[in-house]
RNA sequence: GGCCCGGUGGUCAAGAGGCCUAAGACACCGCCCUUUCACGGCGGUAACACGGGUUCGAAUCCCGUCCGGGUCACCA
């Protein structure tokens, strides 16, 4: 055994498995030529993240696209940061967007595929594996600093305006010997294993980002850590190991990864590894005070993905909102497919901004709008109804009272040519909805400037005596037409503008009394079809207390 | 500060040297349609950060300045 072979034994001594074992026990897998890998690694240390859910977007569609895989993979090597039902929350809410996951955890507990364990807490031993491998060739070493030492080595940096860092003569342990770590090692001292990398900064590297293009960038000169001094690895060794095994063929990761590249090729290469392709995708932003910043989990509601829920947006509408900022040509798209689903839309990654877009809520409202008014009243009503029964119990009591009842309320103007746009999140859908149950409505009495009490009484009583709940839209108004003449109100609109002084006013002023009579409100859907939705009993009664309470 | 990346209307963006007198969407404003509102239709306000090159010709290529963002951990 020479002095590197020892030094693997003294660190790593547990480890009894070689890398070539793992290659045999993950083999290539066996996909179609150009299908496309592709994972997120979210880290269970906080709740599904906009940035999350977009990433993971991002990855489907391009996995679909290609007829690849997309798979989960959840990075708990942060044990502090760990947050209890973390895993739970991401992967329910993927699911809940309905990002399809191939592969890996597909719910809070399950796991699924040939590739796992899908966590890197329960893979020590693989990474083990390959650590003393390095270590066995001279490549990876135990530094014993402190924080301490690492501290005050960098303030001297900062001082002396070097860059900060472990490398070249600042990597105090580079060159430590086995007997020396033996010794440090026996007296119980903790130590990480590092790199010892052959990088050099004044060589150049680069890689073709799918997403950004081409970047050039330094060799990576740093003794960056493999494994912390508890054997778990970094993110960076860890997402090399597993990236490899797991096939992966497409890194598409949020841009803040983009400046450890050069680490992660680094470590492909001397671990004779195949390296993957990198795509970077640009953060959401949010205006802070005049200022762009990406978008915080800590300062933003609307950074956590539950924000969406709570206000009731529907999740196809985040998705498609999402896509108009994944890509440019989405809306086109869109607009001439107005009800495929987005994994119909052909994506390309080139096709993503390079620099990251201000989160606008006008934008998602607009998006929202056009995805509910395609949907069906029965859609509609399964999906206020969910909505209403997590977060507005009061509301899915009224809801589902009647279920065929409040199926014809939001059904109302729906299956027309021209769809009602209104409704953008569910939220909004009880007070747009009040007039249609009696606990919600509140009756009004403003009724319009030049409709006098009299005629207002005169017309409601009038109007009792013709409706017909079995007229159609046209009968109906002409109905209200036919009396207006008698009021001195014109029945159409063309002669009250041709003759104002003519006449108190006109037909429709007419209507709004009746509207307000029954709605309570000046504005609304098809006064016809909500009168019948209500019921003609329920309009009389209506009518005539607001008669009475002139 | 070092290293990266980026700057087209308020926002998202099209744009790959002449097709740019710079598309489209959202927002905003006006008009039309209309039983109200919404929808829809028509129109309007509004942009190539700045300065130098290269070129017959630059939003597009190069350099510099400025501005913005990211990153510099035993966090991911």
């Amino acid at each position: 055994m020479n002095d590197y072979d020892l030094m693997a034994e003294l660190l790593l001594p547990r480890i009894d498995k070689t890398p070539d074992y793992y290659e045999n026990l993950y083999p290539k897998r066996s996909i179609p030529e150009g299908a496309r890998v592709t994972r997120i690694a979210p880290s269970p240390t906080g709740y599904l993240h906009l940035g999350t859910l977009f990433a993971a977007l991002v990855n489907r569609i391009t996995a679909t696209a290609s007829r690849g895989i997309f798979y989960t993979r959840i990075e708990d090597t942060d044990k502090k940061r760990e947050i209890e039902g973390g895993i739970e929350d991401i992967i329910d809410g993927l699911n809940r967007f309905g990002i399809a996951i191939d592969e890996g955890f597909i719910s809070g507990q399950e796991e699924k595929g040939e590739y796992g364990p899908y966590r890197q807490s329960r893979r020590a031993e693989i990474y083990g594996a390959y650590a003393k491998e390095l270590i066995r060739k001279g490549l990876a070493y135990p530094c014993f600093c402190t924080e301490e030492e690492l501290e005050e080595v960098r303030s001297r940096q900062e001082a002396e305006k070097l860059r900060t860092g472990y490398y070249g003569k600042f990597a105090k342990h580079r060159d430590i010997s086995y007997n020396e770590a033996k010794a440090l090692a026996d007296s119980g001292k903790p130590f990480v294993v590092r790199l010892k990398s052959p990088g050099r900064e004044q060589n150049k590297i680069i890689f073709d980002d799918v997403i950004k293009g081409k970047i050039e960038m330094p060799e990576n000169d740093e003794d960056f850590v493999l494994l912390k001094s508890d054997g778990i690895p970094t993110y960076h060794f860890a997402h090399a190991v597993d990236d490899h095994l797991m096939g992966t063929t497409h890194v598409l990761r949020g841009d803040e990864w983009i400046s450890s590249v050069p680490k992660h090729i680094q470590l492909f290469k001397i671990l004779g590894f195949k390296p993957v392709r990198y795509g970077h995708i640009a953060p959401i932003m949010k205006l802070d005070g005049g200022a762009k910043r990406k978008i915080s989990k800590r300062k933003d509601p609307e950074a956590a993905v539950r924000f969406f829920a709570e206000q009731g947006y529907d999740s196809e509408s985040v998705i498609n909102y999402l896509m108009t900022i994944a890509a440019s040509d989405f809306e086109d798209w869109r607009r001439a497919n107005p009800c495929e689903s987005y994994k119909k839309f052909k994506f390309n990654l080139k096709k993503m901004s390079v620099s990251g877009a201000l989160f606008d809520e006008n934008k998602l409202i607009d998006v929202s709008k056009n995805t509910v008014s395609r949907m069906s009243g029965e859609e509609v009503y399964g999906k206020l109804t969910e909505w209403a029964h997590e977060f507005d119990k009061e509301f899915y009591v009224l809801l589902t009272r009647d279920p065929e009842y409040t199926k014809a309320v939001v059904s109302i103007d729906r299956d027309a040519a021209k769809p009602r746009k209104d409704i953008a999140k569910w939220n909004e859908a009880k007070d747009y909805f009040s007039y249609f149950y009696n606990e919600l409505y509140t009756p009004s009495s403003e009724y319009p400037d030049n409709v006098s009490k009299d005629d207002v009484i005169k017309f409601l009583e009038e109007y009792k005596a013709v409706y017909d709940p079995a007229d159609d839209r046209q009968v109906w108004f002409d109905k209200i037409k036919q009396i207006a003449p008698g009021l001195n109100f014109a029945a159409e609109s063309k002669e009250y503008k041709a003759n104002p002084q003519n006449y108190k006013g006109q037909a429709g002023d007419l209507s709004t009394v009746l509207r307000i009579a029954v709605t309570g409100r000046r504005n609304t859907p098809d006064l016809c079809s909500i009168m019948k939705v209500l019921g003609k009993e329920e309009v009389f009664r209506r009518i005539d207390s607001a008669v009475k309470s002139i």
